[in-house]
DNA sequence: CAAAAGGCGACATAATTAGTCGGATATACC
DNA sequence: GGTATATCCGACTAATTATGTCGCCTTTTG
């Protein structure tokens, strides 16, 4: 049942961290992935893969070089649990039956095709609905 | 992001089948392990310990012997996703750490368990929104 | 040009899921 | 009563996925 996994937890972990000090200062900060990374206390390579895809969905905007980093570009308000999902799991698919490039292992035998597919209709407009700042903000 | 496995998919299937032959018929049909392993392409042993599961839970009826099998025993329109879903899965947590005998990886450390917890929250009341019924009639 | 930052691919390990096997108990029918 | 056919249950193996690691590259600052 684990929808969240390690690399969600260390998304909205860095997510709230950069909100978090946007708060405090006023303005935006530029933390490096080692710095998220030792705030989470999680690996630096994993940490440092999650902020690159946050980067290159423009979600945080990446500075090269020493004094380098990431700063926060959107705001929380606009991004969907939906969208992070996506970013970091690559689909919010709720069976492998459900992705384009996959097909159903029962073949045309599969009795709860509509119904997987409703379900999952579903469950996308329900993380459709929830935004990074509802979750982070409680 | 699968939330659903094969365990809950073979469920999903199997009442549906024990609703339509229930609406065909129009009376409870008797149905073994073994109809619904071939009707589901599924193997025999992994379908009959989902059946096993939701006879201890009451949802199915058991039956022994020659022409044994199980009847459907609740309506499916008041089992919900969540009920199913801890049924087959026995949690609907979330992330590991908000299950009561696992600790939190990251202990007193970790920036964002009022946030999971929350998320976690949402996403139970909406699985618990959604009754069986609802998902298998499109 | 060295140090410190991001970017990327391949690999190794850990954890979870899926499936298998063996044997037990219960019931119907001959 | 014995056999066939069911449900039940535990332990095991295999497959898949999630997680973490390593190496090397590019970019920028001082």
């Amino acid at each position: 049942m684990n929808t969240m996994n390690k690399k969600l937890e260390y998304a909205l972990m860095a997510l709230k961290y950069f909100d978090d000090q946007r708060s405090e200062s006023l303005q935006d900060v530029i933390v490096s992935a080692k710095q998220i990374a030792e705030m989470t206390h999680a690996p630096y390579e994993v940490v440092a893969r999650v902020l690159q895809i946050l980067s290159s969905r423009g979600i945080l905007k990446a500075e090269y070089g020493t004094q380098g980093g990431y700063r926060l570009e959107k705001n929380l308000s606009q991004i969907t649990m939906h969208d992070l999902i996506v970013m970091i799991e690559g689909s919010t698919e709720l069976a492998k039956c459900l992705s384009v490039d996959k097909e159903c292992d029962l073949l045309t035998k599969c009795t709860i095709i509509s119904p997987v597919q409703n379900l999952n209709q579903k469950v996308q407009n329900f993380y459709k609905s929830i935004s990074i700042a509802e979750v982070l903000n409680v």
